[in-house]
DNA sequence: CTCGCGACTGACACGACCGTCAGTCGCACG
DNA sequence: CGTGCGACTGACGGTCGTGTCAGTCGCGAG
């Protein structure tokens, strides 16, 4: 299927675009996407090879002239999901020249949001089997995932000290808000919610972080403990 | 699989304790746990049969006594996990008789966070492992998980009829939660925190849920946008 | 003592998937 | 033309893990 036989128009002297049928990278590309999908689909661990040249319409021996292995593949598009990821997101500035925090907070939700609905594939795929497939390869995500949460972090501690931000160990506040962003995008794009969807789940993961859900029972006195605002 | 094999409690004497050396339950314990801790070091796919009937102690073909395949070990694994996570929460009553809300949250996250700590290595397989192994399994887990989502969903949604949580769709609210908590457990137990942190931790994922984080920031009006609250 | 039985063993046959490599194809250039 | 080259192919040998099953072992019953 799909088979990218026959001639094409060669460009007389033009190496580079000699060779009509498909470029190297548009055969990359292809088998790239191939395997998104079926990994998508099938998971990765129960993904072969040959499912993905099959999907791709080339033979096994391509798939080994343009990838290392499975692995190989696998861990390209995760780099590239997760740069399109960190690109997404901007560092808060805390002494708005215009922007006022909230709304970078917001933008940045919504960006990542974004980012998540355009690649639903890759969400999925991201939050179903990037982990745990290899030592070395753990550590490469992790250090990318560390990265996200030191940023906030970091962010977080800067909003203590002007007091936007609420007391609590800034690294624990952090993965809480990873952790729920990371469950409502995979619901999300599991859920197949449609796109436009996303500036109503911004802004209630906004609300979210912002003042939380819980309220005081309004009949009870609220003295019985001093927490509280700040 | 499940071989209920006759023995029980037919023995007219005191069969029960004649096979000294190790019980049926008992071996099948020794392989459990075996296949846990192997399990959470290497992961599942890392893991063979071999590694388990090794760390176990006993033959390959023993392990085929007591369970059906590697998923048979996995699957027991997390349903008991899973059933002692269940265990661990307590539906919220609203209309306390003596105990406020507040307090039975805290109780929740307290005893979740407890069975985590208690169970590491559980925690962290089923965190790593768990999803994308078999469609048949990814369903049966994600009814549990929906369960979980469904009961919270509902306490949401009539603490909102009474006033003590906050707007929002319930759903997308249980999502976040859960995100969020688990996150944490996974973070936790992966860096290995002491035990005794609880108790900090359940008042950190407490407040974040109660109030978030985000404060207005204190020099500039508090009128500019007028949610808040409610 | 010997028989029977249940628990246990581990060598083996099998199948799935992998990575390779000798060979085909089409094209441009001399 | 024919030659060289780069892209592509797919059959093949090799590896690894699985599940089985014929056989051993220990022990209590007869």
């Amino acid at each position: 299927m799909a088979a990218r036989r026959s001639s094409k128009k060669k460009s007389a002297k033009q190496s580079a675009a000699r060779k009509q049928p498909v470029t190297k990278a548009a055969r990359r590309q292809q088998i790239l996407e191939a395997a998104r999908d079926v990994f998508a689909r099938k998971g990765y661990h129960q993904t072969t090879i040959d499912d993905i040249v099959a999907k791709a319409g080339v033979a096994r021996g391509t798939f080994y002239l343009y990838f290392e292995d499975k692995r190989g593949v696998f861990a390209e598009l995760i780099d590239r999901f997760s740069s399109r990821i960190s690109m997404a997101i901007t560092k808060i500035i805390i002494d708005a020249p215009q922007r006022p925090v909230p709304e970078q907070v917001r933008d940045n939700i919504h960006a990542i949001l974004t980012v998540s609905l355009n690649e639903r594939a890759m969400t999925k795929i991201l939050f179903t089997d990037a982990t745990g497939l290899d030592s070395a390869f753990d550590r490469k995500l992790a250090t990318f995932y560390d990265e996200v949460v030191q940023l906030l972090s970091e962010s977080l501690r800067e909003g203590q000290a002007i007091g936007i931000v609420g007391d609590g160990e800034p690294r624990v506040m952090a993965y809480l808000t990873i952790g729920a962003l990371k469950e409502l995008l995979y619901q999300v794009v599991t859920l197949g919610l449609s796109a436009d969807s996303a500036d109503a789940l911004t802004q209630q993961i906004y609300d979210f972080i912002s003042n939380g859900y819980l309220r005081e029972p309004p009949q009870v006195r609220r003295g019985s403990s001093r927490r509280q605002g700040r």
